[in-house]
DNA sequence: GTTAGCACTCATTTTTATTGAGTGCTAATT
DNA sequence: AATTAGCACTCAATAAAAATGAGTGCTAAC
């Protein structure tokens, strides 16, 4: 069977009628809606071909009809790849400068959900090509030395080690200068046992120490253990009464809090929108239902988006919500705030 | 009216049947019971008595009892001035080293959450005589200066500083002599407008920078704004169906994200356990409904307990469930982890 | 190809009955 | 004086029955 325009014009009705609604939508409701001109009569019969050809569901018989997935995925490729309207009344969303990425990252996500009345969850940014950039031990007392790591996208990690014996100031300069000298500019792989052991041999009493130093440059440069993620606006799934069942609210609920769940689906998302980067949708993915590669989410649908702070650090935000979410203003809010960030970062620079 | 031990009994007993089942109880089931050999009648006129004293409720005229928040609060001030039982077959909680601070209070949220099946939270120690320890910037690239900030009990704190021109290794060394020389060892009162001034003044033209680094020394010291919540089993609600609908369900859930509420909780409980520290309860605080000062807790028990790491850096960690919750076993499981998180800073050491 | 008409379906709502756990009170018993 | 048996009564919860109404599919007329 072939998709007409009427057809296009009834499914979009449709879709339209119950993302507002939640409810199942009837024939009598669609042909009241003016631009089409046609009886209920017609119009079931139509909505019975949609049914045939999968866009539409009947939760029982004698009821009006809802989106399928297949309905909502041709919906929102019609939407997306729309010329995009200006970006209309939209709410301000002002992103504050905070010095803390994890609290830049909290508000973004505090935003989104607030925006949309959706779940949202942002993560951390994931470095691709990260490399030292600078180390650095300081005596902090007599048994503790602290080791301060920075990795390229300026990304800090702080390690403090405990030593045996206290190590006078010359020495830890002499460590640094050994330290800086052979591992600067290095990323994980090109740290090799080698050079490790090359290090500590030169090191001499302090090898011990300087173990521990490498051992957490290795953490921080391997970027998925610093891979965090915050979540915001959880209980907003409240309102939607087909995902507020207890069943329903507690797996969503425990999902966004067990937060390793979305890192299969970040980097999914991320290489998906690599990979279809020229057709510019500004990177927006939209998993509905089952397309979601959190089993747990197959009620709801997903829409992320990456966002791009300084050299290729990148990372994801994501709007989870029932499948009659408003893909629209989900798509124009994630584009929002993908700019804010942008701006945010040039001005920082 | 007087309470006599025949009425604790049938009070007791009407508490732990309604703990388990969640159930108004009747007259008809308790007198069942073993131990006390009085016909229903007679816990009829008990239980109309303990009602006038404010003990029990009726839900509705002819049903059975349910305490009353002032009838938990007898129960829990008895079984907590009970001479602790060895801490029975618990399941054996291991709080594995962690070497982000941030991690271990997370894991720990976590391990409550599931061993006792309710909802946890766990806020990162608040510090009370916090004291500068250490400063020292370094010049990680041309236009960027990076301070890192450690306060006595050794938290961290880094802050990136962009700088307008490139600054010399020398001029940083003279910088963090000043620095360390004028603020170390000095708390946040101690850090006055004049120092401030006369640091500046020595700092000659870096004398911008340096204010940043002491605006970050400030955040760092000033506890409150550190201040992290770490939560876990917010889905555990569900499994107890007088919170499960929607309207609760969605309070409890986002206070739980609403970190902040947390606060003043904190605030109260520690204050409200340095006061009764002698009575000797291992700082376990009970609040029954209402007695809670998050005011959307009004239908939940929140048990809180405090634990200490070196320095006197005090944190909190709740357990936050029915009112008909398990307050034994989530004592003892505060009271374990307590424990638990003591040796481990003690090998730490 | 479109529409009016009609019988039919079925979730939802409303109504009515039924059940049963539990009470309070009174009078008998200990 | 305290306890208990007995009984009428209450009321949430469950079940069963009836009414409602939105919506469908099909057929026949336009």
């Amino acid at each position: 069977m072939e998709m007409n325009e009427r057809k296009t014009k009834i499914l979009e009705a449709i879709i339209k009628n119950y993302l507002e609604t939640g409810e199942p939508v009837g024939s009598r409701t669609i042909s009241k809606l003016e631009g089409l001109k046609v009886s209920p009569a017609t119009i079931r019969n139509e909505m019975s071909d949609l049914e045939e050809m999968g866009y539409i569901l009947q939760p029982h018989t004698s009821s009006g009809r809802i989106p399928s997935d297949k309905g909502y995925r041709f919906y929102v490729d019609r939407m997306m790849s729309e010329k995009e309207k200006e970006v209309s009344d939209m709410k301000d969303m002002v992103v504050q400068k905070a010095d803390q990425l994890s609290e830049l990252l909290q508000q973004v996500s505090k935003l989104l959900a607030e925006s949309t009345n959706y779940a949202a969850m942002v993560s951390s940014p994931q470095i691709h090509h990260n490399k030292l950039k600078f180390i650095q031990l300081s005596k902090v007392d007599a048994n503790s030395v602290l080791a301060v790591i920075v990795v390229e996208g300026n990304i800090i990690k702080n390690k403090m080690i405990p030593v045996e014996e206290e190590i006078d100031q010359d020495t830890i300069l002499k460590l640094n200068l050994l330290l800086n000298t052979h591992l600067n500019g290095l990323s994980l792989e090109e740290i090799n046992l080698g050079l490790i052991t090359l290090i500590k041999e030169r090191a001499g009493i302090h090898s011990e120490m300087i173990g521990s130093v490498i051992d957490a440059v290795a953490e921080a440069i391997r970027a998925d253990e610093d891979l965090e993620i915050y979540t915001s606006g959880a209980n907003n799934i409240f309102r939607y009464p087909e995902l507020s069942d207890n069943q329903k609210a507690s797996e969503i609920i425990s999902t966004l809090e067990e937060k390793n769940q979305f890192e299969e689906l970040m980097s999914r998302s991320l290489s998906e929108i690599d990979d279809k980067l020229d057709s510019e949708q500004h990177g927006i993915q939209v998993y509905i239902g089952n397309e979601s590669p959190i089993k747990s989410m197959k009620d709801c649908s997903v829409v992320t988006a990456t966002y791009e702070l300084e050299d290729g650090m990148k990372g994801m935000m994501s709007i989870i919500g029932p499948k009659r979410m408003d893909y629209e203003k989900v798509a124009k809010t994630l584009k929002k705030l993908q700019e804010e960030l942008d701006t945010l970062y040039k001005k920082k620079k």
